[in-house]
DNA sequence: CCCATGATTCAACGATCATTGAAATAGTCG
DNA sequence: CGACTATTTCAATGATCGTTGAATCATGGG
């Protein structure tokens, strides 16, 4: 198409949802955390050097793609990560500051938890 | 019957199942408080006045004595809680000693998330 | 334009979940 | 014993879960 002003960016994929921090409950975040796959991309992503570096690629290790598309949708929508798509690529992160705003000093309790327990499975993830 | 010996106390009912506090693992955990109703009774139980002295029977405003019974069952086999028989009674308590030891931390700031909400139901124990 | 790549979506599956109501069990007390 | 109370168990329900593999979508590069 040959309009003028398309100076738009072209890295606007598809949103996901991402719930406002107000509308979390805390029954819906343990149920995000009831899974060891989930405990093991949430511990992952807390190590991992580079924050908001981490390409949703790199956790390949723990499941298949879809099935790690399958749990990153949870705990998105239980407003404990977030999701940003640059190219063709998405990165993820934690939602620290919102998160611990809401619920204050529980991530740092999860985190530490599963940091500690061998049934969570991490990986390294070069960024 | 007539035996000699018979000087077994009579409160002996019928063991239910509390695993190991080692075996407990964090994801079972979370899962056990992904819901409402047992975060409810956790709430509930952690602002009772007197500690092991919460009448199972005191939560019936949460729900019907059917699924409290349901909902006891997975906190107490998520080593989360203790149920404890006397006579036609029993009575629910948190395991805070162990579950801290195995988990430090970790309880406090989930019983702190849970009070802090409004979505979590809660009660007054009399005891 | 077509192809490769990164990731999500869809359809299907068996398993577990939360809930209900009725039935069983255990203990107390007349 | 027999009625009564407190609680669990059972059977049944529809909903959601975790998993798989195939299909789809979006982007960047030849």
């Amino acid at each position: 198409m040959s309009g003028a002003a398309d100076a738009i960016k072209p890295e606007v994929m598809k949103q996901l949802f991402h719930p406002e921090i107000e509308d979390v409950v805390p029954a819906d975040v343990f149920a995000a955390l009831g899974d060891p796959i989930r405990l093991g991309i949430l511990v992952s992503l807390a190590d991992c050097d580079e924050v908001d570096k981490a390409r949703c690629g790199a956790f390949t290790e723990l499941a298949s793609p879809s099935l790690l598309s399958y749990h990153f949708a949870k705990l998105r929508e239980a407003g404990i990560t977030r999701s940003r798509a640059e190219g063709t690529v998405r990165f993820l992160s934690i939602r620290r500051e919102e998160f611990n705003r809401r619920f204050p000093g529980l991530l740092d309790s999860v985190i530490e938890t599963a940091r500690r327990d061998p049934s969570v499975p991490r990986i390294k993830i070069d960024v």
